[in-house]
RNA sequence: GCUCCCAUCGUCUAGUGGCCUAGGACACAGCCCUCUCAAGGCUGGUACGCGGGUUCGAGUCCCGCUGGGAGCGCCA
């Protein structure tokens, strides 16, 4: 059998307990690039057997996630709940060939065990009591346990970490139908991936320990088992396991945030790969670079700072209508509604190099599409003063009388006040900023002053003259 | 406790026995550019966890130790 020729089929499976954050979002990510590099698959599954803890709200955001990161699945999303009857028809299977069996202990005597074992300084597992016992207990509804070989090993040979050898000894016989009836996990996820037809199995290293027990499932079922790349783990910025203070959060908190997908994405695709000294990549850089086979073994902890210049990095190449319909979100998100795509893309173009996300975009951006009531205190004292009244003076009549309202021909204006009042481009420029800005921070004036409009900027020139003079 | 995994600057990483007086990036500091803020350029400091081997030679191979992580559920 040759493994190569095998159309690659990859997947992603999140239980929709809890949040989708970054961990989940990275082997999705691997497992998504692999199957695109390779001209693959790339299924969805839903993991939700535990009823009691998967919720509608929780998938949801898993899906709109997904879509937002642009991470498309071909097929799917599949939902495990929706596949019960297949898991059914396969614990039969075990039963009658003997492959698995009823064990009528109840939790109370499993909890005494496991407590008798740790005790003992041992591995706590279950003993195979009823593995060859064929009587009933009444009273018990029994649960199902697949029979682990007893001897000899399960070599996993893991594409991040080479070959990981496991004593069949060590592994007990895991339940794989509950005493109500309902599958469990492992026995889920080897009944899908070989139904699926998964050729290449990403997921977290946290699994490793699990892959033994399901490719003796695979071999019970006489079906190959995938290839297995176990990535390791996100850690926290504190090297501590990732929590909600740093990461731990729904991938949708980025984009409130304003983080572009592909800069998230092209963060976490250099945790724990690389290609050379190449900080920056765009998605078609990573489907055609990325390799999982040269995926670093280590965890690798999350780093905020970073993030955040790669997505600066990555809103200074985006398209302009790219940032525009983000600025919108970001405005609208502030209770500001802007519908102008000229403006706004107008808007993404002066700020671009001055933002590290969309969000801080907008927050620096207001001034461009609302008047201000009050001025920076800081910038309005030392800008708008007695000294500067004159050259606002002169700004607003030269600017008033310009015909051409493009930031060349305002440069001009400007530099040409400059020399009438033989000061510096400073001196003028900055109580400028501040009477039409509100602030002392801005795009360059020039194009500020284009964007703003000449009506808009004349009246904040009086009413800063106003203001100075009030004083 | 048992099993498994991991180990280069603060962080992400390059490094597959000599090209390593260990390279790049983020962050930090200084300088340059400059109408502000940025962006950009230049410069600087900081790392092979420890101990044994193997070898002419080890960050790179082997062993041990230490440290970190995961698993050991009628959770996924």
């Amino acid at each position: 059998m040759n493994e190569s020729t095998r159309p690659v089929r990859t997947r992603f499976a999140p239980s929709p307990t809890g949040m989708l954050h970054i961990g989940g979002v990275r082997t999705a990510l691997f497992s998504w690039l692999y199957a695109r590099h390779h001209q693959g698959s790339f299924v969805l599954r839903i993991e939700d057997t535990d009823r009691e803890r998967s919720t509608d709200e929780a998938t949801q955001v898993i899906l709109d996630g997904m879509k937002w990161l642009g991470l498309n699945e071909d097929e799917g999303p599949f939902y495990q709940t929706q596949r019960m009857d297949r898991y059914k028809e396969v614990i039969q299977q075990f039963l009658r060939e003997g492959k698995a069996y009823r064990c009528y202990c109840t939790k109370e005597e499993l909890e005494e065990m496991r407590a008798r074992q740790m005790a003992a300084k041992q591995k706590p597992r279950y003993d195979g009591t009823w593995r060859n016992r064929t009587d009933v207990r009444e009273g018990v509804e029994p649960v199902i346990r697949f029979k682990n070989p007893l001897d000899g090993v399960v070599v996993v040979n893991d594409v991040i970490h080479g070959k990981v050898v496991f004593e069949n000894a060590e592994l007990d016989d895991l339940i794989i139908a509950r005493s109500d009836g309902t599958p469990t996990y492992n026995f889920c996820v080897v009944v899908d991936d070989w139904d699926m037809g998964i050729t290449h199995v990403v997921r977290g290293d946290d699994h490793l320990n699990n892959t033994p027990r399901q490719i003796n499932m695979l071999m019970a079922l006489s079906a190959t088992p995938p290839v297995y790349a176990h990535v390791p783990m996100i850690l926290g910025a504190d090297g501590a396991k990732l929590s909600k203070r740093h990461g731990a959060v729904s991938v949708l908190q980025y984009q409130e945030e304003g983080y572009l997908p592909e800069a998230l994405l092209n963060y976490l695709v250099r945790l724990g790969w690389s290609h050379g000294d190449q900080e920056v990549f765009t998605m078609d850089e990573m489907i055609a670079l990325f390799d999982i086979n040269n995926v670093n073994k280590s965890a690798s902890a999350f780093n905020p700072e970073k993030l955040l210049w790669l997505n600066q990095q990555h809103i200074m190449k985006a398209s302009a209508s790219a940032l525009a319909h983000g600025l919108r979100d970001q405005f609208s998100r502030r209770g500001i509604d802007v519908d102008d795509q000229s403006l706004l893309e107008a808007i993404a173009n002066a700020q671009r190099e001055r933002a590290k996300t969309l969000k801080e975009m907008a927050q620096n951006s207001v001034f461009f599409v609302r008047d201000f009531d009050s001025y920076d205190e800081k910038a309005a004292k030392k800008n708008l003063t007695a000294e500067a009244q004159p050259i606002l003076a002169a700004l607003e009549t030269a600017l008033q009388n310009l015909d051409e309202w493009q930031a060349s021909a305002i440069h001009e204006v400007i530099n040409a006040v400059a020399a009438q009042f033989n000061t510096g481009l400073g001196k003028v420029a900055q109580p400028l900023r501040v009477a039409v800005c509100g602030g002392a921070v801005s795009p360059p004036i020039d194009a500020t002053l284009a964007i703003i409009g000449k009506s808009r900027t004349v009246a904040r020139l009086q009413k800063a003259q106003r203001h100075v003079a009030g004083q």
